[in-house]
DNA sequence: ATTATTTTGCAACAATGTTGCATTTATGTA
DNA sequence: TACATAAATGCAACATTGTTGCAAAATAAT
């Protein structure tokens, strides 16, 4: 098991169960995005189709994990930076989904561009998705 | 009946019905962006879900209209500039999508930024979403 | 007007997401 | 460790959303 999967759960006072052990197992290894269809069935049988609706909205809320916007109607999951907390999320990073393999990246150290809006919009959050080819699809 | 909606389906070689007539005048008078759910009920019984489907995925395909992605797995549809063509977007500006009411802006005047990606990634489009409050939400 | 082509509506289905509630599991305390 | 309390899970039932095949209807071409 990993060893930052007790440390996160207990940090974000989450009871440790078998099924948030094992879903935030898969983030920490997958490293890149994963959407609800994924972890179903990476996990088999194991899990009841609820209890992953509901762990991945408790991570999302807890700021264990984060969404990742698309035009496909499947929003995509992954690891927020550890200084995210409830309700506060600030991973303005830049995102990247393969056209090819479908896979989702975290550019972690691509920051977001500042974007600058007519007068009259209050911005909260900019969401950057880049489309295109990744490293093992050429 | 909007004047450019005959001109608009001629262009495009689709035959002139009334499904895509009164939907086409819908994005026309909006100018937002518009969600299936949206249609759907703007049109009361007039037109079968399937239909509906099938005339946004054929706009879509024709450059008439392009998507929005969301964190919130419902897409949304705009109108495109018209020089937009079957399987050639170019939509590149920023969308803005208000946490108060819900609308979503095309600003067709803010365009995106260039990001710069690790050596690797073939960026092939870049979509900028917003969200925050609107000018009548404040 | 007639024919050929395209689009539509319907039905049936698949996939995705939500809610209430009894049962199970985990946690805190004695 | 055993017990009481609180929380999470699984199940069922349902709602919403999206897809496909095909006959009927509408449109376009001749
Ligand atoms: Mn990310
Ligand atoms: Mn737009
Ligand atoms: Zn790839
Ligand atoms: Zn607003």
């Amino acid at each position: 098991m990993h060893p930052r999967i007790l440390d996160t759960l207990k940090r974000n006072q989450l009871s440790i169960t078998d099924s948030r052990k094992k879903i935030l197992e898969m983030f920490l290894q997958r490293k890149g995005a994963l959407a609800h269809a994924d972890i179903e069935q990476q996990s088999g049988e194991e899990f009841d189709r609820v209890t992953i609706y509901r762990t991945l909205q408790t991570f999302v809320e807890k700021g264990i994990i984060h969404t990742i916007p698309s035009a496909d109607n499947s929003v995509r999951y992954a690891l927020c930076k550890d200084d995210c907390s409830e309700g506060h999320h600030h991973d303005n990073h830049v995102h990247f989904m393969c056209d090819q393999c479908g896979t989702t990246y975290c550019l972690d150290h691509v920051t977001v561009p500042s974007v600058a809006l007519p007068v009259g919009f209050l911005v909260s959050q900019v969401d950057v998705v880049v489309s295109g080819t990744c490293l093992k699809c050429q």
